[in-house]
DNA sequence: TAAACTATAGAACTAAAGTACTATAGACAT
DNA sequence: ATGTCTATAGTACTTTAGTTCTATAGTTTA
């Protein structure tokens, strides 16, 4: 799915043309705030972004796609946008950033890169989820000691730390490894790494 | 340690003066051939570079370092370069791209960037390096155990995966943690993790 | 109020991990 | 040729991890 965002009519009728004959579905915008004023998407994507545009200007917008944790990959299109515009726009993560007049294969080209980016965001972002999914069913105590479990402490070392039983240590490492859904130590240190979990400094 | 690649001279002299108000050290390099046949440097620092060279062209010396896996930051310096080489220098990892004339700020502003970036990458690659020294210290025979180990697999099965008895297994696991000065299976893990090791497929 | 969940813990047990000592055999180096 | 490293293995033992059953007490929810 590509949005396309530029105040020049012309552009929002020829593109999505040239995409759509591609097999990709097109949404166009003639402003930032018309495409911030649509629903939020989140499905695999690109936005083929203006720098001149009326209100919000595509850099603006980039920033303030950025700070929403929007993470559709942008690709800049621009009649008479210069070098500085270009150094900030890819600076700031932009996949590609093309001078009118392109041909179709540049931009069709840098589609697919921003397309592929996309789905493997996604795929990370959904890998995510599940894992916190996943630790978000633990208790606190539960993460408590899953964070303890994580640096290779023993269930003696974490009880004395917690001041509870080795054996309360083991009924909770019991629930942890049960909702966690995994039989090794292994197994929760690579969970804590993709999920981004810290342990306690000790 | 700061590298000006310049075929202009007034460029040779003037940037190092700054530069070395700043208490960098500089060296000046008249072409990319010139640069290339200096002993490689392997501290950390970045590379101010000209696009237009005489010889090879600045990017040309970028895809050549990238190959060469040569890790210093690359901040593009260019009277007449445009959009495009812009992007193509900051799609290939550039820090930068400045456009003369800029004012002296600007440029302090990019090395520290990309000096700061130097820094990162050689202590990501130093703790790699360190990691992966550990490890070369093992013998065939306990890597794979190791391999084993790290999914989270027991002495007894990997025992049979391997047709040794599980005695067997328990004493190469000893060497393993003797030999990386650990003392947990999840500490293995991390190690694994850091040192980019795979794990056989079953 | 009753049921469910959470945190705690003892007792008793099994299984797994780790260590010590001994021992054989091949490879490699001095 | 003798010593070191590596891989293997048995016996025996200790420590740690994990499970089951029972039980208490507080919190939350239906």
């Amino acid at each position: 799915k590509i949005f396309v965002i530029d105040d020049d009519e012309s552009v929002r009728r020829s593109l999505p043309m040239l995409l759509e004959s591609m097999e990709f579905e097109v949404e166009t915008f003639p402003s930032s705030e018309d495409f911030l004023n649509r629903e939020p998407f989140n499905g695999t994507g690109c936005i083929l972004l203006d720098i001149n545009l009326g209100g919000k200007s595509g850099l603006e917008l980039q920033e303030e796609l950025i700070n929403k944790q929007y993470s559709l990959p942008i690709i800049f299109i621009t009649g008479k946008g210069g070098v500085p515009e270009s150094v900030r726009a890819l600076k700031k993560g932009a996949v590609d950033f093309l001078q009118k007049p392109f041909d179709d294969q540049q931009l069709l080209d840098a589609v697919e890169e921003a397309v592929a980016k996309s789905h493997t965001i996604r795929k990370e972002f959904d890998e995510l989820k599940k894992l916190q999914g996943l630790i978000s069913v633990l208790t606190e105590r539960e993460l408590e000691v899953f964070k303890y479990v994580i640096t290779g402490m023993l269930n003696k070392q974490i009880a004395e730390k917690l001041n509870i039983a080795e054996h309360t240590v083991k009924l909770h490492r019991g629930k942890i490894t049960e909702k966690l859904g995994v039989k090794s130590v292994a197994e929760l240190v690579r969970i804590a790494e993709k999920a981004g979990i810290k342990f306690p400094s000790k």
